[in-house]
DNA sequence: CTTAGGCCTCGCTT
DNA sequence: AAAGCGAGGCCTA
């Protein structure tokens, strides 16, 4: 069991929001997932952090990263509270950070999400996982890496289906196969993308199907640290035009425009704020 | 460049 | 119980 102190940071609100699909709090009162393909068990008391790894293989460090611990939050929130919106959001949850997950896991996990509900989502992943991933076991229990591109690309897509995809198998299965051949022939990495201006990351990412603008966005923001990126789904479509356009319905485009100049370069922190406080109220 | 319809299924509500 | 509805959008026309 290792320990990591904290600052301003929520463990319960960072994995509750709606970001990560995999993590699962258990009776113990331990969240239970995986960080680079290795099970993981972590709990918070007080502003430190308790966990426990797989053969130990998660330090600090890697917490450190995945939680997004090296940002400092109150300089974040004072960039994006220009307004008394975020303030409520922000108060509601203190200490909800945006996560560094992995770049591969995130954009498949979001073509899946595509017109879809959070419990079904949940299932497929872990379907997928199951099927196409590797076991390992901690805890007493079964865990499963989420699939290598490899192991997708190989597969048929009557297999991808069995896990309740629908019309977004044939995406997830075309994107895993463009990517494995971007890899072969230019030896391409996702993580390649954050070193790109968040347009260009973008565009490469709109290339891959089952790849809008919004799973694009999501795959910046969660992955590939472009925290201006500010992904709307309907939820952020119905608080943006509540709260910022007097209910007038408006256009992906230009509430995308309006929040990355409102908001500036750290947008997709209001996004995530407002999204979790929108589902969660009822204004 | 903008807009409208279809879409695999599942989860949740009548 | 069975059926209808809406779902954390994307693609195509």
């Amino acid at each position: 069991m290792q320990r990591l102190k904290t600052n301003n940071f929520s463990l319960q609100h960072s994995l509750e929001c709606g970001q990560a699909f995999r993590w699962e709090k258990k009776q113990n009162g331990f969240y239970y997932g995986l960080i680079s393909n290795t099970p993981i068990k972590i709990k918070q008391e007080g502003n430190g952090l308790i966990f426990d790894s797989y053969k130990n293989k998660i330090n600090t460090a890697h917490i450190k990263n995945y939680f997004a611990l090296d940002l400092n939050l109150n300089e974040i929130l004072s960039s994006i509270g220009k307004d008394a919106n975020i303030a409520r959001a922000a108060t509601k949850y203190p200490g909800m950070r945006i996560l560094r997950q992995e770049p591969w896991e995130t954009l498949a996990s979001y073509i899946i999400a595509t017109f879809s509900n959070i419990p079904r989502i949940k299932k497929c992943i872990n379907a997928l996982s199951q099927k196409f991933g590797n076991e390992i076991e901690f805890d007493g229990m079964q865990f499963f890496t989420f699939p290598t591109i490899d192991a997708l690309a190989e597969c048929r897509e009557k297999h991808l289906k069995l896990c309740a995809l629908g019309y977004r198998s044939a995406y997830l299965l075309k994107t895993a196969r463009m990517l494995r051949k971007k890899i072969e022939n230019e030896s391409f990495d996702l993580n390649s993308l954050k070193k790109l201006p968040y347009a260009d990351a973008k565009s490469a990412l709109l290339k891959f199907p089952g790849v809008g603008e919004k799973v694009a966005d999501c795959a910046l923001l969660f992955s590939l640290d472009f925290m201006q990126a500010f992904p709307v789904d309907v939820w952020v479509k119905r608080v943006m035009q509540e709260m910022y356009f007097s209910n007038k319905p408006i256009s992906n485009r230009k509430i995308i425009e309006f929040a990355q100049g409102h908001f500036g370069k750290y947008a997709g922190y209001a996004q995530e704020y407002l999204f979790h406080y929108r589902r969660n109220h009822v204004l």
